[in-house]
DNA sequence: CCGCGATATGATGTTTTCATCATGCCGCTA
DNA sequence: TAGCGGCATGATGAAAACATCATATCGCGG
C-alpha cells in the first residue's frame, strides 16, 4: 500500500501539490474558478475552448489534487475552488512573478542598450 | 524563436513557475535556503544526500525559473532564495496543505469509524 | 604548472505526463 | 423507456521530466 498523503514527508506533499498546478490550462481553469466562484464545465468548455474529455481530465487532475470540489446540479456540474487559501496562493504566485518578469525585463533592457554584437564584434 | 517569457500569456508563465517547483528534492532545497539565506553546495549536498551531479541540475532547474540565484566564493558556491516573495509564497503553500491534509484525515477518520468492510459484507 | 576537490554540463535509458480518440455512465425529456 | 446531451473514464502514442553515469570546468594548494 502506497502511503497516504498525510503520513509521506511534508516536502513530498508539497512537491505533489505543485505538480496538481503544473499546467496552463489547469492555471486557466483555477483562475477562472477564482475570479467567479462556481462555475459549470459548460462555461469551463467555452472559455478555454478544450475538447470535453480533456477538459474532464484536466478537472480530474485538480480534484485529485484536491484543488477543486464538484457538485452536480441536474445535468449540470459546478466546480469551484476546494479552499479558499487557493486563491491567496494564485495572488502570491503572481505578485512573485512580476518580480521576477520585471527583473527579467530590466536585464533584457540592459543588454539591449549595449552595442549590438556583430561578426566583426566577434 | 520561442516566446520570452514576458510576453507569453501569464497563464503559462505561471504554469512554468510551479513546474520548477514540482519536485520533491526542489521543495526540500529552498525549504533549506527559507531557513538560512545562504546555504553552500556543499552543506545542501549533506542536507539531502544526493549524488553532486543530481543535486547540481536540480539547482540548474531552480536557476533556470529564476528561483534561486548562486554566487561563487573562493571554491565554493553559495545559493540563496532569488526572491524574498518565495518565502511567502511556501508559507501559503504550507498553510494550505496542512488545511487539506486536516480534512484529507477528517474524511479518514469518519471512513474508519464505520464498520469495516469484510468479504461477507460485499 | 599539475593535480585535486568542488561544481556543472552532456548523454542516455526510464518513468511520468500530455493529448487524442473511443467508449461508458447518468439524468433528462420525448 | 429509448435516446440524447453533458460529463467522465480508459487506452494509446508522443513528449517532457527524471535518475544515473561519464566528462568537463574552475580555483586552489603543492
Amino acid at each position: 500500500m502506497p502511503l497516504s498523503q498525510s503520513q509521506r514527508p511534508l516536502y513530498e506533499v508539497k512537491a505533489n501539490l505543485f505538480k496538481g498546478l503544473a499546467h496552463p490550462y489547469r492555471i486557466r481553469i483555477l483562475e477562472l474558478l477564482a475570479d467567479a466562484d462556481e462555475v459549470s464545465v459548460a462555461a469551463l468548455q467555452a472559455e478555454t475552448e478544450l475538447e470535453a474529455s480533456h477538459l474532464s481530465q484536466h478537472l480530474s487532475v485538480l480534484r485529485r489534487h484536491h484543488l477543486v470540489a464538484s457538485e452536480r446540479r441536474a445535468s449540470h456540474v459546478y466546480y469551484r475552488l476546494a479552499d479558499p487559501r487557493i486563491r491567496e496562493l494564485l495572488a502570491v504566485t503572481r505578485a512573485l512573478l512580476l518580480n521576477i518578469l520585471s527583473e527579467d525585463r530590466d536585464r533584457l533592457d540592459a543588454a539591449q542598450s549595449l552595442p549590438a554584437i556583430t561578426a566583426e564584434s566577434l
